[in-house]
DNA sequence: CGACCTTATGTTAAATCTAACATAAGGTCA
DNA sequence: TGACCTTATGTTAGATTTAACATAAGGTCG
């Protein structure tokens, strides 16, 4: 027995706006500068990528992508405040509730 | 903007074993005794919550509710260890993980 | 010019998850 | 006996989510 844990990010309506399929697509338009390669490396449609992207800007109310069809696609910069909070909003979840997990399902009685 | 946080207990195959609606349905079936009480409570079909035991309990190696015609359904050792420990597990990295958004989130920025 | 890259959407099909409906059977109790 | 409670499943339909396909258009580069 393991433990999942998910942590997201939600306007007040409960509209998603990060979670961690869309702070890996975050990660790699940071990286590759291009929504293509993006969805490519993550074995998903342009458009898949691009409806979160969408998404995303929806439910948090401001663009987190800027696209170019010349030089590509770069974070606008509450993109990457959001994705660096998030990230480290996550990293610590993770931490905290695998330790939790840990402590109290320790004993291997599952 | 908010944190929603889930905590799943999954086996090695990422079957799921407890969630909070799983939950929910073993503190009501302890509470009522009571497959269908428990179903009208959650307002869900009789089916719906007798799936999700199932399903738990295939992933879990073991009965969770133990089931009578005449005398109801009640929580087994097993099931009420796995519900108490989750209720457990839950309610601390629920606590944690606001913990942490709150202070990656403090400042009113978004 | 033409092949190829990029973003940007609409449309349609598939797959999956959820809910509804139907049926069966054991047992209680008035 | 018959109405009513309980658990137990199968089947079917609906709804929602995801994936696939199609098209459009701007721009680069050989």
């Amino acid at each position: 027995m393991k433990l999942r844990s998910i942590q997201l990010l939600v306007n007040e309506e409960g509209g998603i706006i990060m979670g961690k399929g869309r702070m890996d697509i975050l990660d790699s338009i940071d990286r590759t500068g291009s929504i293509n390669k993006t969805a490519k490396e993550m074995n998903m449609s342009y458009k898949s990528v691009w409806s979160k992207i969408k998404s995303t800007e929806t439910h948090f109310g401001k663009p987190v992508v800027h696209a170019d069809r010349v030089l590509g696609s770069r974070l606008t910069p509450d993109g990457r405040d959001l994705l660096e909070a998030y990230r480290e909003l996550n990293r610590r979840c993770m931490a905290a509730d695998d330790e939790i997990f840990s402590r109290i399902f320790s004993k291997a009685r599952d």
